[in-house]
DNA sequence: AAGGGTGCCG
């Protein structure tokens, strides 16, 4: 009976074609029908009968139209199902709890979620309570779509839930990146009493991997063993991954050792986990072993085993990937193809990455990226810029990373314009909001020049990072706003620790404008945190000190430091800014003595010591060594040094000589050399020459057009001065405001020529006209006035360092030296004056500028008076 | 019946 009654039971599900089966179905519906009648006799027979003949009517017409929209949604007819819910609904006939399931999988499987919104609002208008099987369609469709919102509110709305629920919910928290939320489920679920299965472990265990936790991850895997898990291969590949997720390779490898049964993905990530924590041999090894325990590699296997080969650095083992993979079945996959674009792009290969990429025969946003990155990386911004405009014409959408790529390529090109546009589709694709998104235009904007455009961006960003701040600083400090950088990196402190990147640069601004103070807190904050002995952060204090101008603390620093050939250059350049050439020929000597490979940047420096210290022979010499001795091949900078030390010297014919006889195409800044030679030899002829060669090559660079001016100005001819400056005013080429800074009491001031607005300009403006009539009556003439300002080669010197003097004189105490730094040439009239007030005050007073330094003591100057002007006598 | 575990772009 038991039996019999089991079997009717499923009757109307099975195959009516069984005979025994459809026997026994006949024999049930036959009684039905038959008790119907009886039923329906003894009815018809009361008053009552039209009332229910209606009802029984309507629950068969019910019945109909329910199978129909189940017909409907079985046929994927999704649209026409969804339109026949909502007339249903209207006429009030219920639908069953079936169809509504049957319509919410459909609309999971195509991807609907409007259309599974609209069905979600009729089971909220109907009055029957959620229960388990509507409550987790639902949910898993809600999950699909990742609209949490919704999923959550369904899951309270629940009436009773199973592990299924608890699953899906723990499992859309967990990927959707909610981890809190994800842990905090899982423990709720424990305390609902509902046992965990092997679905629940992987979604737990991903989400410590994620935030890696171990202290979680370990006590997860003691449920685990409780629950008795722990030899299901499923469970022990998402412990495998959590410890590999938490860098914790031991335990990772002893799990991955004792797993009585391994599949693919057990050995899939046990050797991503090698190669993901650095360990390339270890995970090529266990690659081995995998293929000697004839374990066929997958898609997974080989696009981590791809993107190993830079770890491994190995160009043969990428070669042999790349060989199998176009053998085997996924040749053509996206994923791996992008694999291995990036990993000829690491190996050095952008050939073989361009082949791959142009035969693949579907690509994604990321093969593209990809494609952009490479080039990017492999110094070819014009090319990552073509790449992305062949991939807007292809149609395909970019996503944040491509436009971090491009937009990287826009600020080595300096293109403004195509960098204005990228920023207008990040707002109007929302991109904008990812913050490395914004980092990216803040660097665009900074070096294309728009450094104001940077700080709107950086002022926009809600979530600014390290990097925001960094980008910013680094900005204002090439655009020559170290003045503000040092500001807003005061102002980063005050919420946010700098990384060694934020060091380096802060301490460039702080050479830059001579901010001792600030660039010795540095130094210490670098020793105290420990970040100061490793990478560029020793070099980067060494070369503050130096550009500073302080000898003593750099020789310190470079004695104490990890030496590598930048910090000798570091040194040399120092020397080569005071004039020192023989020194800097010694620190050459030491150099070699010690087996220091001099590199180009080395004999940039030694060349420019000897160009300002008038050794041409010796500066001749090491240009041909160079070649012979070191086996370095001169570039154009060297052969601009070259012409700079014939020039200076005065042989302007050997110089004009050298630059016919250059192996390579001389650039603009070449022909910028023999100029100022002329101009400081007043070369009419050969300087107009060597002018017109300049404007050929470059008609853009602002410094051209003032070194032009200087020469004009320095022969007299002051109608081309005048013309120069209108051709400047035409082009909308302007220059940088004479600045210099002078550091009081560890805060530095700054000082714009012709600016009167500083709290103590009466008090400056009285101590320097002292200085002026001192200096009349000692003959040297009156510097105060204008007229002999303007007939000299200083028209764009601006004579700010007078005023930062004179503050400095003001505001510390008598004998103090005076360290001052400034942003254009130092005119001859100025440094006439300092060498004077050095002598009338007995301080020792220091003036830097773009690439000289000046030091004067007891009316002299260290530089021999030798500076941008040229020998005396000439000027 | 459904849900989980491995890789790739800055």
């Amino acid at each position: 009976m038991a039996v019999f009654a089991q079997s009717s039971n499923v009757l109307t599900y099975l195959d009516r074609s069984n005979p025994q089966i459809s026997n026994n179905y006949n024999l049930k519906a036959l009684s039905f029908s038959k008790n119907l009648q009886t039923h329906k006799q003894t009815l018809r027979k009361s008053q009552e009968i039209s009332v229910l003949g209606a009802a029984v009517s309507n629950s068969t017409f019910n019945q109909t139209q329910n199978l129909e929209l189940q017909q409907l949604c079985l046929l994927g007819k999704l649209e026409q199902a969804v339109k026949r819910m909502e007339s249903m609904l209207e006429l009030r006939i219920e639908v069953e709890e079936d169809v509504y399931i049957a319509l919410l999988r459909l609309c999971e499987w195509r991807r609907a979620p409007d259309e599974g919104s609209r069905v979600y609002g009729g089971v909220l208008s109907s009055k029957s309570r959620l229960g388990v099987r509507l409550g987790n369609a639902l949910l898993s469709m809600f999950v699909r779509f990742g609209n949490l919102t919704d999923a959550w509110y369904v899951f309270g709305k629940m009436s009773e839930r199973d592990v299924f629920s608890w699953n899906v919910l723990l499992g859309g928290y967990a990927k959707a990146g909610c981890f809190d939320e994800a842990l905090n489920l899982y423990h709720r679920m424990l305390w609902a009493e509902i046992r965990p299965d092997v679905y629940t472990f992987p979604s737990v265990l991903r989400t410590c991997g994620c935030i890696s936790d171990i202290v979680r991850g370990k006590e997860i895997h003691t449920h685990v063993i409780r629950f008795g898990f722990e030899l299901d291969v499923d469970v022990g590949n998402a412990l495998i991954t959590m410890y590999v997720k938490c860098g914790d390779l031991s335990n990772a490898r002893k799990l991955f050792d004792k797993m009585p049964k391994r599949d693919r993905i057990s050995w899939n990530a046990m050797i991503s986990g090698y190669f993901e924590n650095g360990g390339g041999l270890d995970g090529l090894r266990l690659f081995f072993m995998m293929r000697e325990l004839s374990v066929d590699p997958d898609l997974i296997t080989m696009t981590s085993l791809a993107s190993a080969c830079e770890l491994l650095g190995n160009q043969r083992l990428g070669t042999e990937i790349h060989g199998v993979v176009v053998k085997s079945e996924f040749g053509d996959d996206v994923s791996m193809n992008n694999s291995l674009i990036q990993m000829y792009s690491s190996l050095g290969h952008l050939g073989e990455a361009e082949k791959v990429f142009s035969r693949m025969v579907s690509k994604d946003v990321v093969s593209w990226t990809a494609m952009i990155a490479s080039y990017d990386s492999h110094k070819l911004p014009l090319k990552a810029v073509e790449t992305y405009k062949t991939m807007a014409l292809e149609g395909v959408m970019a996503d944040g990373i491509t436009l971090v790529s491009v937009l990287s390529a826009c600020a080595c090109l300096g293109h403004l314009d195509l960098g204005i546009r990228l920023h207008g589709i990040t707002i109007k694709t929302g991109f904008i909001s990812h913050v490395m998104v914004s980092n990216a235009l803040i660097d665009m904007y900074s070096k294309c020049k728009c450094v104001n455009k940077a700080l709107e961006v950086f002022h926009k960003i809600s979530g600014k990072n390290v990097i925001s701040w960094t980008s910013l600083i680094l900005g204002l400090r090439i655009n020559n706003r170290s003045f503000e950088a040092l500001f807003f990196f005061r102002q980063m402190k005050e919420s946010m620790k700098p990384n060694s990147v934020t060091l380096i640069t802060i301490l460039s601004a702080c050479a830059r404008i001579g901010a001792l103070m600030c660039g010795k807190e540095i130094h210490a904050h670098a020793l105290r945190t420990g970040v100061g002995f490793d990478g560029f952060l020793p070099n980067a204090i060494l070369d503050m000190y130096v550009r500073c101008g302080r000898n003593v603390p750099a020789l310190n620093q470079f004695n104490s430091q990890k030496k590598d050939v930048t910090s000798w250059n570091i040194l040399l350049t120092g020397y080569a800014e005071q004039g020192q050439g023989k020194l800097a020929v010694e620190l050459f000597d030491e150099m070699l003595e010690l087996e220091i490979n001099p590199d180009e940047i080395t004999f940039i420096a030694l060349l420019c010591a000897c160009s300002r210290s008038g050794m041409v022979m010796e500066g001749l010499e090491y240009f041909n060594e160079m070649k012979n001795k070191y086996n370095l091949t001169p570039n154009l900078k060297h052969h601009a040094c070259v012409v700079d030390l014939l020039g200076r010297a005065g042989q302007l014919d050997d110089a004009y000589d050298f630059i016919q006889d250059m192996p390579i195409e001389p650039d603009a800044a070449i022909w910028g050399a023999l100029l100022n030679a002329c101009r400081i030899h007043r070369s009419v002829q050969l300087g107009e020459l060597a002018a017109s060669r300049v404007f050929e090559k470059d008609d853009k660079s602002v410094g051209y057009y003032v070194l032009l001016c200087n020469f004009y100005a320095e022969c007299g001819n002051w109608e081309k001065v005048s013309k120069v400056r209108t051709v400047m005013r035409e082009r909308g080429l302007a220059v940088d405001p004479g600045c210099s800074w002078v550091e009081v009491n560890g805060k530095v001031h700054a000082f714009l020529s012709g600016d009167n607005f500083h709290a103590q300009s009466k008090e400056i403006n009285g101590v320097l006209d002292g200085f002026y009539s001192k200096m009349k009556e000692a003959g040297l003439g009156d510097l105060k006035s204008s007229e002999v300002e303007s007939s000299r080669a200083d028209v764009f010197c601006g004579h700010s360092e007078r005023q930062a003097i004179a503050f400095g004189l003001i505001n510390t105490a008598p004998g103090m030296p005076i360290w001052v730094t400034k942003n254009m040439y130092m005119c001859r009239r100025c440094h006439d004056m300092v060498k004077f007030i050095s002598r009338i005050v007995r301080r020792e007073i220091s003036v830097r500028n773009v690439e000289e330094h000046h030091h004067f003591k007891d009316g002299v100057c260290l530089c021999g008076d030798e500076g941008y002007w040229g020998k005396p006598g000439t000027g």
